[in-house]
DNA sequence: AATTAATTTAGAATGATTCTAATTACACTT
DNA sequence: AAGTGTAATTAGAATCATTCTAAATTAATT
């Protein structure tokens, strides 16, 4: 597990920014989650990572998520209560849970659609965050014949 | 707590709707989340219903809520990780979890922005159920002078 | 190399929720 | 009214994701 060049740079600013140190175990969920573009939760990137950092622990998988989200690399998504997940896409977009596998795929959504989500706030309410999550099944297209 | 005639009659059809029986627990529940209209965790029905029917076990709050939502007669809000809170208000509307206090707050949203949001789905998607959380703070509007 | 602060770690603790198995309530027959 | 069967309630144990704690390690700085 290797972070290109380019996303060295990036995880290395976004942790300085806040003050926060690019140690190993941090670049190394990271690239974890970059790589595999799926939503895994806290649990599975322990897993994975036994692979490759065997010796790591599942405290600090916990905190080095911990720290990518509050660095702004990478984004948390919750449905019900079931186990956090984790994200890397940063783009604007929503998410949708199918309810029979238990799959979470990313939504692209335009940029105006959360806008005028928002003007329906009162006045003095001020949203940093804006989650959308979809809930529900998908169809196999090859059963329609 | 008792219940108007009139969601007297919508609360025992529901139940009937899925052959489940209109109890004096899942009445109590659903009179409570009805009589005070915010978005209490299971605890907090728990603990509001020590008043009126003190008997009632933790374990039966949880199986009450849970068939009212199944029913669909009140609705689950999650935000994050927290409890989950349970909301009465049966109109597609969004909610709004204040970080400082963390209230939630109901979100009137127009119709038409929900089948917007279904439009840029993959057509096979179908979605039973959409979720529009803000998080964020509540500006006083006293303080700007 | 020494100092200091941050990070990692293992394991314990927490807290919300679900499960289990026993009891109770209710609807329907005799 | 008594008996039967099914569903609902209950107390307490169990589960499971996550957080906490305190000690050990690492990294950055003098």
């Amino acid at each position: 597990m290797q972070l290109t060049p380019a996303y060295k740079i990036i995880f290395k600013k976004a942790l300085e920014k806040s003050s926060l140190k690019p140690t190993k175990q941090r670049e190394h969920i990271f690239s974890l989650i970059l790589n595999k573009k799926d939503h895994p939760t806290a649990d599975e990137i322990f897993t994975r990572s036994r692979d490759t950092m065997p010796s790591i622990s599942l405290a600090t998988v916990y905190n080095c998520l911990e720290t990518l989200v509050e660095s702004g690399l990478i984004r948390q998504v919750n449905f019900e209560r079931e186990s956090t997940r984790y994200c890397p896409n940063l783009k604007p977009h929503a998410h949708f849970h199918c309810k029979e596998t238990g799959t979470i795929y990313d939504v692209d959504l335009p940029a105006s659609l959360f806008h005028s989500l928002k003007k329906h706030l009162p006045k003095n309410f001020d949203p940093e965050q804006i989650d959308i999550n979809f809930n529900g099944s998908i169809h196999n297209i090859n059963n329609h014949y």
